[in-house]
DNA sequence: CACCAGGCAAGTA
DNA sequence: TACTTGCATGGT
């Protein structure tokens, strides 16, 4: 169990660090809000590119939209998303979010998106399937409002400049940011990619420290 | 070959 | 509440 050992540098600055090595990333990659739902889905402890071949298989279905998905069969809608992963789990996590849609906002993303956001959020959580994670992304990419979203890029971050303990809550980590933070939709948007642009090239293990933009927040030693 | 990747729910104690 | 396990493909 690690402790937290240091302190917790200026996160506005840790931001202008990562936007000014890495530039603007223009999240979420997804052409329609209900793209990005279901990326939202499909992403769940996968990789992105897996996504990507499910996304495709999907569009050249003309299954891209909620009708479609929603009376889709069940085996096909399987067998289109495939490469993600956990075809079965999530065709099924697919069906949930689209009933919800279907049943209680005729369809309509946009009746949905019209909830405040402490609603919408509550709402999706109550999917079958939507974690507090996938619904977060939902919530900041497609309907736009300022929560931060943690994910396991979010929690090896922290964890690895040690500014928290690897096992905090999710919620917790998300109040470390919300507070330190503007509440600014724009802002979450683009830290958040940040993330994830810096956890793919840095703090995957102690190496590679070697010109992260963020070693000049740790103390001397560590570096 | 093993290990990992932008989680979540259900089961157990 | 706190662990553990199943889900599954594709890249390294």
């Amino acid at each position: 169990m690690s402790e937290v050992k240091q302190l917790l540098p200026p996160l506005r600055e840790v931001f202008d660090a990562l936007l000014g090595r890495f530039g603007p990333q223009h999240w979420w990659p997804g052409r329609t809000r209900l793209e990005m739902c279901v990326g939202a889905i499909l992403t769940q402890n996968t990789a992105w590119k897996n996504v990507e071949k499910a996304i495709v298989n999907l569009r050249a279905a003309r299954a891209l939209n909620v009708r479609a998905l929603h009376s889709a069969d069940m085996k096909m809608l399987a067998q289109w998303i495939r490469p993600a992963g956990y075809f079965n789990v999530k065709a099924q996590r697919l069906r949930e979010f689209t009933t919800m849609l279907v049943d209680d906002f005729g369809g309509s993303l946009d009746k949905l998106f019209s909830l405040p956001t402490e609603k919408l959020r509550e709402r999706l959580l109550a999917v079958k399937g939507i974690g507090p994670e996938t619904a977060d992304c939902i919530v900041l990419y497609a309907a736009r409002r300022p929560v931060f979203v943690i994910d396991a890029y979010t929690r090896r971050f922290m964890s690895r400049h040690d500014w928290a303990a690897h096992a905090a809550s999710y919620d917790h980590l998300a109040k470390v940011f919300e507070a330190a933070l503007p509440r600014d939709e724009t802002l979450f948007n683009e830290y958040h990619a940040l993330i994830v642009a810096l956890g793919k090239e840095f703090c995957r293990t102690k190496a590679r420290c070697d010109g992260c933009p963020l070693r000049k927040f740790l103390p001397e030693k560590q570096r």
